[in-house]
DNA sequence: CATGGAATTGCATAGTGTGCAAGTTTTGCG
DNA sequence: CGCAAAACTTGCACACTATGCAATTCCATG
């Protein structure tokens, strides 16, 4: 299991390090100026690497605002590919995983929900960083579910996807919060959406 | 009703002309030597306008490609806000309206579905320029649901929006697509998500 | 300590996007 | 008609974005 590069090495902890730098520079430049105003150039001043350097680690100053995406790692979910049972379950199961895995840093997430809250626009962007998990996601739920119901698995990524980018900015209002209270967001809002779909019973007026 | 400037006048038609132009230049280009080769210089050269002019029609290339964005008109969309109804039918309804107003140009549809089909990432351009429908539709059914639902809301905008791209694309496959059928393909893709989400009885496994 | 590979950087270059001002065309009205 | 206001097009200047390449430095491994 040793890799070429581990993940322990001087290498890839400044690799880390740096891409954390980067980040942090552009939350607050873009909290101090509006991330409009802020230029790849001011990122990479603020971080202290060349402006070539910044474009080693992120495309563009979107990206960098993210930071490094959440991704499935080569965890084994074989047994959500082969799973029949109802999907929200098994979803909550899922996400539960990869969350408690990325970890939760209180102090990006409440500059990125300060940043959401004053500029509408950032809300897509931090959504879209998620991109990577969503496409992941559908993957699996086709691998589930079959090639035929390729488009509604990734309706329902999509889905996903959004709704984990809202509890994860909901998650900041929690004093301590946890991997447990973001996956326990996100599935109440799937589950919202589910019961508007599909009114049963007591559930609420479409 | 004599709008300030008239949809009919010169001006009016001269830059529905432009905006068309600019489009299908760009659909050719890109289905040619692929979206990443094609530059706005080139856009607007095959276009017969000046870069500057291209800008003056369109933010960036994405926007471009996809055209005019679908919108809510000025219609009366009260019935909407104030129904109670299970919300599919409605949504149904109001669909229809939009799509049928907005009418369906097969030969621009199918350049774009064999876009998407080369190029995936084409997809998320296309379905990223129904956004401005989305924001309309996530007000409206603020507006139809309370402020409390505001979340939910706007998850389900962003459904629809998506499985309206999807239905678009995939309504070339109908020789003589029309509005109705566009909006039922959308309307089986959100049911089948909500089956999915909420299984009762018969509905396939999760 | 030597060697290969990774990371940083500067430089050159192509492309993106906006503000401004000048010039033209269209519109609307007396 | 004829004229003034509004709308449209364009060129130009400028700042910013993004990538490829080559030189250099720094880390990893035997």
């Amino acid at each position: 299991m040793t890799q070429p590069t581990p993940s322990s090495s001087l290498n890839a902890r400044r690799r880390r390090r740096t891409a954390r730098d980067i980040q942090n520079a552009t939350l607050g430049l873009a909290l101090a100026h509006g991330f409009g105003h802020v230029t790849t150039g001011m990122i990479a001043d603020a971080a202290g690497v060349s402006l070539r350097t910044f474009f080693n680690y992120f495309p563009n100053k979107e990206a960098a605002l993210a930071g490094e995406p959440l991704r499935f790692k080569n965890f084994d979910f074989s047994w959500f590919r082969a799973s029949r049972q109802p999907l929200l379950p098994d979803l909550e199961r899922l996400l539960g995983e990869i969350v408690a895995d990325a970890g939760i840093d209180r102090e990006r997430l409440c500059r990125i929900e300060e940043l959401c809250r004053t500029d509408t626009n950032l809300q897509a962007v931090f959504a879209n960083s998620l991109q990577g998990l969503v496409d992941q996601l559908a993957d699996l739920l086709v691998a589930r579910m079959g090639e035929d119901a390729r488009q509604t698995a990734e309706l329902v990524a999509a889905l996903v996807g959004r709704a984990l980018a809202n509890a994860y900015r909901a998650s900041v209002h929690d004093d301590e919060p946890t991997s447990d209270v973001v996956v326990r967001l996100t599935i109440r809002q799937i589950h919202a959406v589910g019961a508007l779909l599909h009114p049963v019973d007591g559930d609420e007026r479409g």
